[in-house]
DNA sequence: GCGACAG
DNA sequence: ATCTTGTCGC
């Protein structure tokens, strides 16, 4: 299929969408009475990729339901390009649910870019659905901190917070139509004591691999 | 040239 | 992210 991708056309895109992006994140409707969060991990295995779309009730923490989705892998790791990596099963993943999620969490992070579009802000673009990026290092931005508080800014804007839970720091971010103080509560109120990753992304994440080391021993291809 | 660099 | 076993500790 793709045998060749343009890594520069690939960046001038995202900034191209950050503008919708950042247009997005001026006056961030408030999201009130928010039911489902759909969490989103991937994992690889024989040049393929398997994304997963966990529906996690946000109230109670269940699990109410989720998707898999395996496609060749589009294009290798490229800090700043990981949406056209992983984004597609992404997708498509969340595309398979039955329920549709009121926000979006994704592994990685939002406005907190090089050009203002990362994953989570991308996705939250093409699913026209509020998002928000968690990612576990930092990716850019000039960290700062008020009134105690670390956060990241990044094109003028404060982008992301950093939270420590358990021990290890958690980078925040606004990825489309949310505000980062919403984002921030969303996020928070997902922590779990017993886990590193708020538990939408944490159980995309264990499923993803449950799912990949079960292929493996099948010999599915 | 040097440092930074989500997953 | 992925390659990989046992081991230390609660």
């Amino acid at each position: 299929m793709s045998r060749s991708f343009d890594y520069r056309r690939a960046m001038r895109v995202q900034r191209i969408l950050a503008e919708k992006v950042f247009e997005s994140l001026k006056n961030p409707p408030q999201l009130n009475n928010i039911r489902y969060v759909a969490g989103v991990d991937a994992a690889f295995y024989d040049g393929r990729i398997i994304g997963v779309a966990a529906l996690i009730e946000y109230e109670t923490h269940r699990l109410v339901e989720y998707s898999v989705v395996e496609k060749e892998i589009p294009i290798p790791y490229v800090p700043g390009l990981l949406a056209f990596r992983e984004a597609p099963a992404y997708t498509a993943a969340i595309l398979k649910l039955s329920r549709e999620p009121d926000v979006l969490m994704v592994d990685g992070h939002g406005v907190s870019h090089p050009r203002g579009l990362g994953i989570a802000s991308h996705l939250g673009l093409v699913l026209d659905k509020p998002s928000i990026g968690v990612a576990k290092k930092k990716l850019y931005g000039e960290e700062t901190i008020i009134n105690g508080e670390h956060y990241l800014k990044a094109h003028g804007i404060i982008a992301a917070k950093i939270i420590i839970h358990r021990g290890k720091k958690l980078y925040v971010s606004m990825g489309y139509r949310i505000s980062l103080k919403q984002a921030v509560e969303i996020a928070m109120k997902l922590l779990e004591p017993k886990y590193n990753l708020p538990i939408p992304t944490h159980i995309a994440d264990q499923l993803s691999k449950r799912i990949r080391n079960e292929r493996r021993k099948r010999k599915i291809k």
